[in-house]
DNA sequence: TTCCAGGAGAGAG
DNA sequence: CTCTCTCATGGA
């Protein structure tokens, strides 16, 4: 058992349920998932981060391992001010304050977003959680029980009709070749992490079913890119119902949204993403007549 | 039954 | 460049 104290300006919950991983089930207060190869559960209690793992684990190293993971050594606080431009925001970033963007494995989020494309969240997480059961290794903490998340190698080797059982559906071909496009070293997961926001975005694209959102969320939720601006159906509702007030194009809202939130757009996007997912009247009038509202001279928190 | 989900590829204009 | 159609799946 580890703990991790004085964890300000941090909520485990809006962290693990917004989204960004297909991989954390909340038993009670707790959540376990599988990062990296181990079962963790995470428990918080204000401050106060309990931690156990399926493995043995040497303090020295998991402690910073979890400090990354879970984004805790960023100045997110600093953020948020900076993107709180508007009563709207003010908001939503109040109502999900603490929650982070995760510094994911980068192949289990390339993965897990390709098969994301035009899926929804409750199908997504069965797939990942039955090609790991099909393909990765088991792991138990407790009673629990749960498999990593399959290596580049195991699914490349894998038969497309494999994966296809697995649910994946027309995506399975997708999946398959950027399996052996790392096995073969085409592709770099170790060169992607060293390359700017732009040039990994543009390296990612160059994948059989990797475009510009599901490059963005690799960008976002595993290589650190803040910059990065997931456009999917809902981000462009948002955008174009909160902001821009009219139908617009994905390189539109891209324009509007890095002007008026800056350099930290991808945080700015996941507390609106998540903000409508928790307030089902997030558009209605009250909410709209916020967007004019600055922030500024609003109460603190 | 049709529509939708953290879309992308292919083709047409 | 933009628009449209299709892709496999399951829940609403």
């Amino acid at each position: 058992m580890t703990q991790i104290q004085n964890v300000t300006d941090f909520s485990l919950k809006y962290t693990l349920e917004s989204g960004q991983s297909f991989r954390w089930e909340r038993i009670d207060n707790a959540y376990y998932g599988v990062v990296e190869g181990r079962i963790l559960k995470l428990l918080q209690e204000g401050t106060t981060l309990h931690v156990e793992s399926s493995t043995d684990e040497n303090e020295a190293d998991f402690v910073p391992f979890l400090h990354h993971y879970l984004d805790i050594v960023r100045d997110v606080p600093h953020i948020l001010i900076g993107v709180r431009n508007d009563a709207y925001m003010h908001r939503a970033t109040k109502k999900l304050w603490g929650m982070r963007i995760l510094n994911q494995e980068l192949w289990e989020t390339i993965a897990s977003f390709i098969l994301s494309q035009n899926n929804n969240v409750r199908r997504i997480r069965g797939i990942i959680r039955r090609l790991s059961e099909r393909f990765g290794e088991r792991l138990t903490l407790g009673a629990y029980v749960d498999y990593s998340f399959p290596s580049p190698d195991a699914l490349s080797r894998a038969a497309e009709s494999a994966l296809f059982a697995c649910g994946t559906g027309y995506r399975a071909s997708y999946l398959s070749d950027t399996a052996q496009a790392i096995v073969s070293g085409e592709l770099s997961l170790t060169s992607l992490q060293q390359m700017s926001y732009t040039e990994a975005k543009q390296e990612l694209m160059r994948r059989k079913g990797i475009g510009e959102k599901v490059a963005d969320c690799i960008c976002l939720f595993s290589l650190g890119h803040l910059a990065a601006l997931p456009i999917d159906v809902w981000v462009k509702r948002i955008f174009e119902t909160l902001y821009l007030r009219r139908r617009a194009t994905h390189r539109e809202i891209r324009e509007f949204a890095y002007n008026y939130f800056g350099e930290s757009v991808g945080y700015a996007q996941q507390y609106l993403f998540h903000y409508v997912h928790e307030c089902p009247n997030w558009a209605d009038a009250e909410h709209l007549s916020l967007i004019e509202m600055k922030s500024a001279g609003l109460t603190q928190f």
